[in-house]
DNA sequence: AAGCGCCCCAACCGCTCGGCT
DNA sequence: AAGCCGAGCGGTTGGGGCGCT
């Protein structure tokens, strides 16, 4: 069935706002809400289609958006986000409060996929361009190793991040616990009230810092042949100490054949967070 | 100063999803 | 169950800004 156009186009405006028009959409929306898009253009006396209307307010004109670029902070997470989630943009939007799909989509496209393909990593795949080459070659293999399309990293076990779970009901207690440790309670209590499992708070990069220090310390002593295997891309890359965390399989003690399994590598499964402020510093003078 | 090319981002387009009848 | 419709999402585009020659 052929789709109906969102709006009658005749006679409507395009191209960029002018202050007008956001003044009188801003003025209609904190008036009245935001209520049946369609009819916001009407009763707020504006050329535009209902569609346009929704987008500006949203990726623009809404108060609590942040303006400026990414911290490194939140391009970490969104690095991160990326890696579990696919291109769901709007779903990584939902963990960076204040940000927009379209802007992290803009993000990416124009920053970080250059700065991980800087790094040695695929952005798509998030795995080690040398490795994602070696499957270009073999196929087969890749296909009896990964046994996933590659293009979509985040539909094969696909589960909404845990790690910035803040609630204290969380079943991750390990990830819990190093923020019981390093928040007062009445940081903590605040977050819980303004948030819930989905809506996950921006954590202040100083508390981060102070939070993976500690998660160091208790780390030095875990899964030595995680960092012992013998395959090669990390001594390929020449990336710092990384550590690579099971993902999911606490029994599998290579690191690099679990990070092939579950097709990602996550940045937050890098214990040390200094040796990621160093890549970070080192690769393409961040930090 | 003018011309050119590149980069970035706001805006657009078209598809999908989910609720409703 | 099927169709309609509003809203949301993700990919793409176009134009302004900026640096270089």
């Amino acid at each position: 069935m052929g789709r109906q156009p969102c709006c009658d186009k005749v006679g409507l405006k395009k191209g960029p706002w002018t202050a007008e028009e956001d003044r009188k959409l801003m003025n209609f929306i904190l008036t009245n809400g935001q209520c049946c898009w369609r009819a916001v253009p009407k009763l707020a006396g504006l050329l535009r289609c209902g569609k346009r209307c929704r987008l500006r307010w949203t990726n623009y004109l809404r108060p609590d958006l942040k303006r400026g670029l990414l911290s490194d902070y939140e391009e970490k997470m969104v690095i991160d986000l990326h890696s579990q989630l696919g291109n769901r943009w709007s779903k990584i939007a939902s963990h960076l409060p204040g940000r927009t799909d379209n802007e992290i989509k803009n993000h990416w496209n124009t920053h970080i996929k250059k700065k991980l393909r800087k790094m040695g990593i695929d952005p798509l795949t998030h795995k080690p361009l040398s490795i994602v080459e070696q499957e270009d070659e073999e196929p087969v293999k890749k296909l009896q190793k990964v046994q996933m399309p590659l293009q979509e990293p985040a539909e094969k076990n696909f589960e909404e991040p845990t790690s910035y779970c803040l609630t204290k009901e969380s079943n991750n207690t390990k990830n819990t616990s190093r923020l019981e440790e390093s928040l007062d309670d009445d940081q903590f209590n605040a977050m819980n009230l303004e948030y819930g499992v989905e809506d996950v708070p921006l954590i202040d990069p100083e508390s981060l810092e102070l939070i993976c220090s500690n998660s160091t310390m208790s780390s030095s002593t875990s899964t030595p042949s995680n960092s012992s295997n013998d395959s090669s891309f990390l001594k390929d890359l020449q990336f710092p100490d990384f550590e690579w965390s099971d993902y999911g399989n606490s029994n599998n003690n290579d690191g690099v054949d679990n990070i092939i399994e579950n097709n990602m590598m996550s940045l937050w499964d890098v214990d040390d967070f200094s040796s990621w402020d160093l890549l970070l510093s080192s690769t393409f003078g961040l930090v």
